[in-house]
DNA sequence: CCACTGACGAGTG
DNA sequence: GCACTCGCCAGTG
């Protein structure tokens, strides 16, 4: 099932990290569905448990969702209470959290 | 089987 | 940066 292999990325993603919807289908061998995970996010089971707060779009917000705003306020607030910061805008440094499966954990890089 | 929907992305003007 | 279009596909009724 697409699901299963895109849940297994949003798995990797590591804390403090973010990776975009396109990302995700990329690394899950799904090039240009971004939707897809986007639909599967949308689909998980209450109680699954996936980073799924660490998946954003491309312009480095936070998505909206047809529920309405109070998951994607949560969203937010489980974001910073890794240490990723919002602008005014309600966007973060997609530069600067974005998640490489290489670059793993260790670098909080940022700066060249 | 058909129509519609939906946490998106890239390209164009 | 904004508005619009097109591509892509699993679920649901």
């Amino acid at each position: 099932m697409t699901h299963a292999r895109i849940l297994a990325v949003v798995r990797r993603i590591p804390e403090g990290r973010v990776a975009t919807y396109g990302q995700v289908a990329r690394l899950a061998g799904l090039p240009n569905q971004a939707r897809l995970v986007g639909y599967a996010l949308a689909a998980l089971p209450e109680g699954t448990v996936v980073p799924w707060h660490r998946v954003i779009n491309a312009r480095g917000e936070v998505s909206l969702r047809r529920g309405g705003d109070g998951a994607m306020v949560e969203q937010r607030l489980r974001l910073e209470r890794e240490g990723v910061r919002f602008d005014a805008a309600g966007r973060l440094a997609l530069a600067r959290y974005a998640w490489s499966p290489r670059t793993r954990l260790a670098s909080t890089d940022g700066r060249p």
